[in-house]
Formats: C-alpha cells, structure tokens, sequence
DNA sequence: ACGCCACCTGTCCTCGTGGACAATACAAAT
DNA sequence: ATTTGTATTGTCCACGAGGACAGGTGGCGT
C-alpha cells in the first residue's frame, strides 16, 4: 500500500530516517535542503521532510533550496513539536500538508498516499482551527454568480467540464450520452458567452 | 483497499449510488436522512452523503436527523457543484470531510480512508482558501510560483495558453512557430505534472 | 573540445472538441 | 390545443491539441 511514487526523505535524523524507511518502497535519503534540487532531478516528486535539523538556524521553507524546487514536488512535513502557525507557515510556502514526526506509520503513509495524489494534508486539530478561523469571517454576498442563467443540468455539466473531465468522462458521471453533453454544453457556452471550455473554467472559477 | 468499516451510501439518485457501491466491501444504501439513526444503531460510522437530493428543501446538514446523529459518524459530504462556502458549512455542521460528487473513485476511497482514520479531509480548493484566508497576518515570504521550475520561454507561453489563447495565436504574438509553442507547452506540461491546457489555467490562476 | 541546456523547427498521426444540420419525449404555461 | 422550454440523442465534418518520432542552433561551464 505504499505510494509508487519514489520517495525522499528528507533529515539529518539518522533515527528518524531508519523509521520512515518503512514508508516508500525503495526510499531514498538525503540530509540537506540543497539535496531536493539534485533528487527532483531524478524524478523524485514525493518529499517527506523533518523540519527540526539538528543546527536550526533558518526555517527550512526559507532556504533557497526549498523555495527554487517546491514548485515540482509534493512535500509533506513533519515537526516533533507541531504548531499551528508553523503548519500555515510551510503550507504557505509551498508544501502539501504538515504532521507530526512521530505519527503512527499508517497515518504518515496515507497522507503521502494523499500529497501524491496532489491533493493537501493537514491534521485534524490544524484543519479544525483553520475552520473556525474562517467561520466569522464569510464574504458571502449575492454577487452575480456565473451559474445564474444556466438550468440545474447546465451546471452540472459546466461544473465537471470546469475542473478539466472530457466530455465522455462527464457523460458517464451524469448517466447520459456524450452527444448530450456537447448538447448542454453549447447552451452553456451561448449563454455565457465564452467560447470554449477553458474560457468557461476560468468564469467558473472566477477567474479575471 | 477499501476502508474496513462498513460504508453507509446516503442519496436519492439511483445512478449515483450505484457508482459508490464500488466504494465500500458491502455498502448499504440508504435514500432519506432520516435513515441516518437507523444505520449508527446497526454500527455504521462511516458514511458518504450526497448534498444535493432531488427534491431540495433546506440544506441536509441542518436537518435534526443530521445534527442528532453526527457526533458518532464519520461523514464524508458530496455535492455535485462544490462550493466554497457550502463546504465551510457542511464541515461546521459536523462533517469529516467534503468532496466532488462524481470525484474519481480513487480519490472518494482515499478520503474515506481518512475520516475513517479520525481526520478530516479537504480538497485542494476549499484548503487553499483556508489557508489564504487566515494568511494575511503571515509574513508570506518567497511564495511558491507556479512557475518556478520554469524557464523564460516557458513562462510566457504558459502565460497566455492558461488565457485560453490557441497555439497559432501564442506563436504569433511571440513571433515563432507554431511548432515551438507545442514543444514549450509540452515541457511546461510535464514540469507543473499537468495533462493539458485547462489543468495549466486552472494551476496558473491559482485554482485548485 | 565536449557536454548540457535553452531555444527553435519539421512531419505524421490520433483523438477530443465544437459546430451544423437534424430529431423525439415530456412538462408546464398560454 | 398550441406553444415554449428542457432534456435527450443522432450523424457528419473541420479543426486544434498533444504525443511520437525526428532534428538543428547557440551559449556556457568544465
């Protein structure tokens, strides 16, 4: 149930670094943030990082290094002492999700599983403070919304086409042909006046 | 690899419910939230509902069934046209996790398994947003661009494709061949682990 | 000099997309 | 009863996208 993805460890923890062996299936272990450029090379995209380096001297996500190479790799870091404010501070600067060092092995395993599949990791007491923060805060005005002249099976098809699903794809979601698809998607695209699909994902997604 | 605990399918829609039933070892279905209590006697915890039932009344999770039931269950909520703040308000009302309706079964299971674990699970967007709401005090240092691992050339052709300009187009306005945005695009592709140009927009404009 | 890399170009080929003609069934409104 | 709107499906066709081969140039560092 590993990932397949080729993992890297990241720490100058040689303890710690025997522990995450378990966790990929052909792991490989590096000691220094300058080390991510080399292995992104080699095509290592999955990163399991120990934020807490014996010398601390800078954050890690500040280091060059982490900054020239988050952009291609899903990064998950961990930190013996987890903190909220730390955990937003590396998930703002570029990695898929935060945890504890320590965590059970089943549960660092699956949020790799997670943070390779692009999506992001927090922890349940992370998240949970996230939602609340944001509870009181909602924007939430009427404001014209781009599914307003569509009928309900519009939307659902411009929903999936926004995110990227072709048409036989949205077909099969929907239980329907694909013919009818390009059917309701041509109504969508007259009605908001865009001319393809990536136009109509961008409106979708408020984009411009 | 599907989560051990048995799975409560919760929707109206017969099509949908067929598609999850691949989601769980033997998965029971149920129509209305009423059923909700039922099931938690019979040990179900775990369980997967559908936001958007075909006869819409008042949101699902503001019904008693829901709120007298979901301290003991492990909630995974779909909506077909996933909203930000729907999601916000799904998860507050008690909900572990929130997701696209006709999200890749891949991805339904992995999210499974993770309430089923005790944690919450986000999707990229609505996380994203999480935590660029509660950023704005942070110092945000040296972001993670989309276009890092980059170079120049690229750059700019990504730039104007994620605008939805056609490869002739992007070729003309940066005086070069066709042929030469195809193979630029092709290494922007598969340094920002993109299938096409949508995926591109949507990463460019910071969506997902 | 040699290798690496950014940049540029060429030709096939397959496939998804979207437009242009259609048509049928069913509901609610007039 | 007729109209209007929504949802559904059909075929044909032109075009762009993106992959799979291929190559050639110039700069820059060892």
């Amino acid at each position: 149930m590993s990932p397949a993805e080729p993992l890297l460890i990241l720490t100058d923890d040689d303890l710690l670094a025997e522990r995450w062996q378990a966790l990929g299936r052909s792991p490989v272990r590096a000691r220094r943030v300058d080390d991510l450029g080399t292995w992104r090379a080699t095509g290592h995209r999955l990163v399991l990082v120990d934020l807490d380096p014996r010398r601390p001297d800078a954050p890690l996500w500040q280091h060059p290094a982490w900054q020239h190479n988050v952009a291609g790799l899903s990064i998950l870091a961990a930190s013996a002492q987890p903190d909220d404010d730390e955990g937003l501070a590396v998930l703002n600067a570029g990695a898929s999700g935060y945890c504890h060092t320590h965590a059970p092995t089943a549960t660092l395993r699956q949020a790799l599983d997670v943070i390779a599949g692009g999506e992001l990791w927090v922890g349940r007491a992370l998240l949970s403070r996230l939602l609340r923060l944001v509870d009181t805060r909602l924007p939430r005005v009427g404001l014209a919304h781009w599914s307003t002249p569509l009928t309900e099976r519009e939307r659902e098809v411009a929903q999936l086409a926004a995110i990227g699903d072709s048409n036989l794809t949205i077909a099969d979601a929907l239980g329907i042909t694909e013919r009818t698809v390009k059917a309701h998607l041509k109504a969508v695209f007259e009605k908001l006046q865009v001319a393809d699909r990536l136009q109509l994902a961008l409106r979708v997604h408020g984009v411009r």
